[in-house]
DNA sequence: TCTGGGGTCCTAGGACCC
DNA sequence: TCTGGGGTCCTAGGACCC
């Protein structure tokens, strides 16, 4: 068995909206920069200074830093930043596992040759990302991904922090709980009630106790990072599990005309992406935030995969009927539909293949059939896609990519 | 801190089946 | 008629993440 080694990169994006718009208006750089004026989704560094912070009201973010600068939202030039920064992932390493618009593990073992160690590509990443998109990236180095996930965030801003094996217990022992990736807010106050503040005083908790504590999972999961272990390998090629919208409501809401078309629209806007991404999901969730913010959720399981949205639409307005009580009772405040249990049942695309195709056409329809369906192949001139049920999309469409 | 929009994973109990 | 162990699926809720 080879030594361990620090062979798990997480790269994350610094203040990531903020920095785009920094980027692409001289205006905002070097200055306290928000996006989004309700709430804030991004703060730049100099807005983190004031005290400023991501999910925190826009009135009170004006009031900590009077000079403050708030950009709106343009979603389609953070999508398109995400995609060139993910592509130097991809060409960095074989294998990267996305967690969200802005982050990924990436598996650097065993490329010494070809691309150097694993501290090597991590600083050519962040060069390359810095001068081809234009954005700080920031990058951990670690045997875990949990462990390269904590070190990405101390090295941060615009940094590359290396935790090499023999300095994984000095670098985790005086970081606070809450630093762990998977201590929140009720855990890490679960947590202080045992009198535990650092991973080192975690440390030295029995399992036993943890799992008492916090349940067994969750228990076991904390005792495990505070000592290291952290098994799960990055992944790659993972795809999305459910699609979802939702929209905030005025204090009150009641059931009615206007909910409806709220819910509609919610339908609309999900369908379309399933559509779009060529999936469907068996499972429709009805989410709700009443008046004192307390959540509830209702669900459906179809007997069929669907993206339609007569299907997803039938489901969910008969779910806010079986909710009407509950909603006319307490006041809504937020109404969120999400679409689940994506691809569930397995289904088979079959596509006649007349006329002899050319190597190519044939390796892009395969291509086009496995993007979608799982699997490919050709057998005697009828091309077999098998996979998960999409019964919307009829053979022969959409198969260029 | 009174609150936006998008996700992930885990658990527990009940129904149902063999 | 009563009893057992084991499994899957579904619903609801909770915690956490960006």
């Amino acid at each position: 068995m080879p030594p361990p080694a620090a062979t798990v990169l997480h790269a994350d994006l610094d203040a990531f909206f903020a920095s785009v718009e920094q980027r692409d208006d001289p205006h905002l750089r070097g200055r306290p920069v928000v996006v989004g004026g309700g709430v804030v989704l991004a703060a730049s560094y100099e807005a983190r200074a004031y005290g400023v912070r991501s999910a925190m009201g826009g009135r009170r973010a004006r009031a900590l830093c009077p000079g403050l600068l708030v950009a709106e939202p343009r979603w389609s030039a953070y999508v398109e930043a995400s995609r060139a920064v993910f592509d130097l992932f991809r060409d960095a390493v074989p294998v990267v596992e996305a967690l969200s618009i802005d982050e990924a593990f990436l598996d650097a073992r065993g490329l010494e040759r070809i691309a150097g160690t694993p501290v090597q590509i991590a600083a050519r990443l962040r060069r390359d990302v810095r001068e081809r998109v234009g954005l700080p990236l920031s990058v951990g180095v670690a045997r875990t991904k949990s462990l390269a996930k904590v070190a990405s965030a101390a090295a941060k801003p615009d940094g590359l922090l290396v935790v090499e094996p023999d300095a994984e217990e000095a670098f985790l022992h005086p970081l606070d709980v809450g630093a762990l990736w998977g201590v929140g807010p009720i855990t890490r106050r679960k947590l202080a009630a045992l009198g535990i503040g650092t991973v080192g005083d975690l440390a030295a908790r029995p399992e036993e106790e943890l799992v008492a504590a916090l349940g067994r999972a969750p228990g076991r999961h904390v005792h495990a990072l505070a000592h290291r272990r952290d098994p799960r390998p990055v992944r790659g090629g993972r795809r999305r599990r459910s699609v979802g919208a939702q929209c905030a409501l005025p204090r009150g809401t009641r059931a009615g005309p206007d909910l409806d078309t709220r819910l509609a629209a919610l339908v609309d806007r999900v369908t379309r992406r399933l559509r779009r991404a060529g999936r469907a999901g068996r499972t429709v969730v009805l989410r709700l935030r009443f008046d004192d913010y307390t959540r509830a959720a209702r669900s459906r399981t179809l007997p069929e995969p669907t993206a339609g949205t007569a299907d997803v639409l039938a489901a969910a307005r008969a779910l806010l009927r079986e909710a009407t009580p509950l909603i006319d009772h307490r006041g809504l405040t937020l109404v969120g539909l999400t679409v689940t249990n994506l691809d569930a049942a397995a289904g088979q695309l079959t596509l006649p293949l007349d006329g002899g195709p050319d190597r190519a056409a044939l390796e892009a329809a395969l291509d086009g059939v496995r993007d979608r369906y799982g699997t490919a192949a050709v057998t005697r001139g009828t091309l077999v896609g098998t996979g998960p049920a999409q019964p919307w999309l009829q053979p022969g469409e959409e198969l260029e990519r």
